[in-house]
DNA sequence: TACTGGTGCGCG
DNA sequence: AAAGCGCGCACCAGTA
């Protein structure tokens, strides 16, 4: 493996029996190639990353880095192509995109048990891969330079090249985290299940409370054998009990007065409880004192992450207690105030709006600056800015605050406007929406024809402003996902770059050989949690935090708007 | 039996 | 029954 000078980028690929690795240069020439044996892989990507310190490039992240973790070696950077190819090939900010999206296998999803396979990926047998994007060396290669050449000629590449960094170190990330796991206390679940629902039946059946809840709303109902879990069922035994509403949603039963309601809400808060995270998900998902859901980084449109079983970004705060360190580890729990409104604030050179975040609530500085009267209001009137209210409360007072900040509104008008014309906007860094359907194409120039019914131009215009909310909210809930993400990217550096723990602690009950560092468990849009020894909790704080103000820098460079975080260090995850 | 669509609720 | 964005999941009902 000698070359001539460092590379910069090493791209790997499998072979039926083999692994085929790329050696480039940083202008992305070929300096070498080898195969690899199997056995030996482990050790020389090892080697290599503690000789070079490449950026690893391969075609799923999942498929190769579960592997490597799962053989103790942990990479500080790589190049997903696959997730990489997703962002070039809609962005607005890539001149010429016709390369990339020509090369239609790499639009291919990777197979679901892709990743439960990956710790058998280097052996023999597999070498059939039924779906997703080529895993062989040659296509990699291929599709880089394809990548590289799309993001070198545009007037954008810097930020290009930051938004495939943070979305491939993202990826790296969601692997980790899955290794390490979330630290689960069954123990305290179970409490707070038992607390709750009551004894679990042993010969199954409800629990007490949950069965008493149940015998409660049909005594008020009048009806013993009334069905709560069937909607339109439940809905025809309140009508016949008198409750006339035309929904069983909370929202609208709070409305109601009648016996049946107090029970009713009470049987659904704890029907929602057993169904979602009861005693099933607690013997499906953890497992050695772990919660190991699987992270899908790019799993939104805009650039959010999503999950895939075990709802792990839906955990309700009511299992939080749950979330325990290991003993003589810490949890440290940090979530960024408000970061929508501030993102926007910095993407918008909104000034007046970044000093009233400045150091403190964002919303009690718009109270401050005389826009609104109250708390409540400014939060509300925010809200319905980003996300495009137009009726209510909500949409009354957004445009006081089209007066106060009228930089900060213009960017989301003016994205909403371009969505509803049909156009394309881009968060920060270059994650483009995608295009309208032709189903919403072809309505919206029906709808201009002569013969055009009324019908069909009130949809039209339905559709338009459907989309031209989805685009308005896109440009800000996408850069927020950005500025997540290089946050994630630099604590993982930061946590990694910890001296090494002391030996009493560096080996705890399981799990991958950096578990035995501080190292990040869990991440939710604008949280994250790291597990770390007690002894460095105090460094891995400071850690998140010094991550964030580097994660505005980087995104935002010099213009004055901060990012607070809201940070605990505890043995659980409790929130206030 | 396997699917799809509707409903409702958890999270940000 | 939400208004006003983005998700995942459970459950039921209707259908293939």
């Amino acid at each position: 493996m000698d070359a001539a000078e460092p590379p910069a980028w090493i791209a790997v690929g499998r072979t039926a029996r083999t692994v085929v690795v790329v050696l480039l240069d940083a202008g992305a020439a070929e300096q070498s190639r080898e195969e690899i044996e199997p056995a030996r892989l482990a050790s020389w990507i090892a080697d290599a990353e503690a000789r070079w310190a490449p950026r690893w490039v391969w075609h799923d992240t999942p498929q190769w880095y579960g592997a490597l973790l799962a053989d103790g070696i942990r990479v500080a950077r790589c190049h997903d192509l696959r997730l990489c190819h997703a962002i070039l090939r809609e962005s607005a900010l890539v001149d010429d995109a016709a390369a990339v999206r020509r090369a239609v296998e790499w639009d291919a999803a990777p197979s679901v048990d892709a990743e439960d396979a990956a710790p058998a990926l280097f052996e023999l047998e597999q070498a059939q891969q039924p779906t997703g994007p080529p895993a062989d060396a040659d296509a990699a290669v291929a599709e880089f330079l394809r990548q590289r050449a799309a993001v070198e000629v545009s007037p954008e590449a810097s930020r290009l090249r930051l938004l495939l960094a943070a979305e491939s170190a993202g990826a790296l990330v969601a692997c980790e985290m899955r290794a390490a796991g979330l630290p689960w206390d069954a123990a305290a679940h179970d409490r707070i299940l038992v607390e709750t629902l009551g004894e679990r039946p042993r010969g199954g059946g409800q629990p007490a409370k949950l069965a008493a809840a149940a015998d409660r709303v049909r005594a008020a109902l009048g009806d013993p054998t009334a069905s709560l879990d069937s909607q339109p069922k439940l809905l025809r035994a309140l009508h016949r009990a008198g409750v006339l509403v035309e929904s069983t949603s909370r929202w609208e039963l709070a409305e109601q007065r009648h016996p049946v309601i107090e029970p009713l809400l009470e049987y659904k808060k704890l029907s929602r409880l057993a169904a979602a995270n009861g005693w099933t998900w607690l013997a499906d998902w953890v497992a050695d004192g772990r919660f190991r859901p699987v992270f899908v980084p790019g799993g939104v449109v805009t650039g959010r992450w999503a999950s895939s079983g075990g709802g792990a970004l839906q955990l309700p705060r009511q299992l939080r207690e749950a979330v325990r360190a290991d003993p003589g580890w810490r949890l440290v729990v940090a979530d960024v105030a408000q970061l929508e409104p501030r993102v926007l604030a910095a993407m918008s050179s909104d000034t007046a709006l970044a000093a009233a975040a400045r150091g403190r609530d964002l919303y009690a500085g718009i109270v401050d600056s005389g826009a609104v009267a109250t708390r409540q209001e400014a939060k509300i009137a925010l809200l319905g800015a980003m996300y495009g209210a137009t009726t209510g409360e909500s949409g009354r007072l957004v445009p006081r605050l089209r007066r106060a900040y009228p930089r900060a509104m213009g960017l989301v008008d003016d994205a909403a406007r371009v969505g509803e014309d049909g156009g394309v906007v881009s968060t920060w860094l270059g994650r483009s929406s995608p295009a309208p359907s032709p189903e919403w194409s072809a309505a919206q120039s029906r709808a201009t024809e002569a013969e055009a019914s009324g019908a069909e131009e009130a949809r039209a215009r339905r559709w338009a402003r459907d989309r031209g909310r989805f685009t308005r909210n896109f440009v800000v809930q996408g850069t927020a996902a950005e500025w997540a993400l290089a946050w994630l990217a630099d604590l993982r550096g930061r946590l990694a770059a910890l001296p090494p723990v002391s030996p009493e602690h560096a080996a705890p009950r399981s799990g991958p050989a950096f578990a035995r560092q501080p190292h990040l468990a869990f991440f939710l849009h604008d949280e994250v949690i790291v597990h770390t020894p007690a002894e460095h909790a105090d460094a891995a704080a400071e850690a998140v935090t010094e991550a964030a103000a580097s994660a505005g820098r980087l995104l935002f460079g010099s213009f004055p708007v901060d990012f607070r975080l809201d940070v605990r260090t505890s043995e659980t995850a409790l929130k206030d």
